[in-house]
DNA sequence: CAGTGGTCTAGACCACAAA
DNA sequence: TTGTGGTCTAGACCACTGG
């Protein structure tokens, strides 16, 4: 909290998850903001700025900023979020189970996946997600072992990210991810509760830390009837 | 070209997609940037921060700020795009057949999506996308008839969206859209080249003017094997 | 230490919307 | 005309990086 526009951001934001701010109202100009959080102008407009961008409120010019109903209520693999947040965000029951877990010499794919040298060794983390009973994610990680020193099963079955960010003091800072639909493989017939698919919906995303080095490569692939994935976007 | 930060970023963005400055290197520092266009750090910094936002670069604190490679090679759907647009930056040949033009009245399908009232009437437009000499999306739109007083078959052939901004001056805001994955239907099958396929991926689109209106929502459905969506997001 | 990006301020002028 | 958000300026102090 120690960031002005960052905590009048948390602020607004938290009015409007409350509905003390309901859809389609008006926040407060910026002149009133202003005063109401003894700030400079710039320094609301950078929390206004934030808002819009993340789908709760829009702006318009000679009018004001109002309220929009359609941000974070649903499913969001858009931004870095994982497993484990997601659950608990969403109130569900569920389980990892943790199929393979080793230190291994990557294959051909695996080095043009990290862009790795040839001394480089890699984590491969392969987890099952069950929610409500069901397997329905099958995730396969692979973690750069620079950069990721040592893992156990314990954190693989709650979250890997927690132990990165606060136990090794890893700073995540973008990720690229790639949506497509496959047909399963025997691994997913083996690990996933798929029913009569014969399909999966596969999520590839190359993160990268704060320095802009390459750490991680994940697939993860998801039963079809299970996946979802909404997108808030702006016309540039 | 009248806004001044715009105008920098076009300009940087431009070095970037030429190769003149290449991935990994570093861009000038802000300091520099002051005083090469001749404007404040403010200017300077909303250019990058928009370059940083849509994938460009990445800013490290004491460093300076990097050129990423990961950005708009891609096929985009993030962001709001047409199909005209994309064909024509994917350099594709393309063809677009329109199936259904009129003016209906909607069912309460329809009434809930676009949040209408009782007398409104709605276009609606079916249309089926070939590339490559097959039919792969099938798009059915839906625009308020309120916002969009006439549409042609020619239109709909070429771009809607060309028309409703530069024809009617109407302004799109954002958009919000979802991504599933379903069993195909009958259209799907009298529509498109399915080959063997027996799902497909539904692209769900809301999408706002500038005044917050809902005039349209879309659902486009893909193909599964000619579907892919990349996004690049950020830790928050 | 000097250079970098991150935050914040106070003030200015503009374009747009509503009364 | 008044109030709104959009752009731009000039200056300040901070935290972080690297030599």
């Amino acid at each position: 909290m120690e960031v002005k526009y960052l905590s009048i951001y948390n602020d607004i934001m938290d009015s409007i998850e409350n509905k003390i701010i309901k859809p389609g109202e008006k926040l407060p100009s910026e002149n009133e903001l202003m005063q109401k959080y003894d700030v400079s102008r710039d320094t609301v407009r950078k929390a206004l700025d934030l808002l819009e961008g993340n789908g709760y409120i829009h702006k318009i010019k000679g009018k004001g900023s109002f309220v929009l109903d359609i941000a974070k209520l649903d499913f969001p693999i858009t931004g870095i979020i994982t497993f484990k947040e997601l659950s608990e965000k969403m109130g569900v029951s569920s389980k990892t189970i943790v199929h393979e877990l080793d230190l291994i010499k990557p294959d051909k794919f695996l080095v043009k996946k990290l862009e790795l040298s040839k001394e480089d060794l890699i984590w491969r983390v392969i987890r099952a997600r069950e929610i409500d009973d069901k397997r329905i994610i099958l995730d396969k990680d692979y973690f750069n072992n620079r950069y990721v020193p040592s893992l156990t099963k314990k954190v693989c079955e709650s979250s890997i990210y927690e132990y990165l960010e606060r136990d090794l003091g890893l700073t995540i800072g973008f990720a690229k991810k790639e949506i497509t639909v496959q047909q399963v493989s025997n691994e997913d017939k083996e690990y996933l509760d798929l029913e009569d698919y014969n399909m999966v919906v596969v999520v590839k995303s190359y993160t990268y830390l704060d320095d802009m080095s390459l750490f991680q490569y994940t697939e993860s692939r998801h039963r079809p009837d299970k996946f979802r994935f909404i997108d808030f976007a702006r016309r540039k």
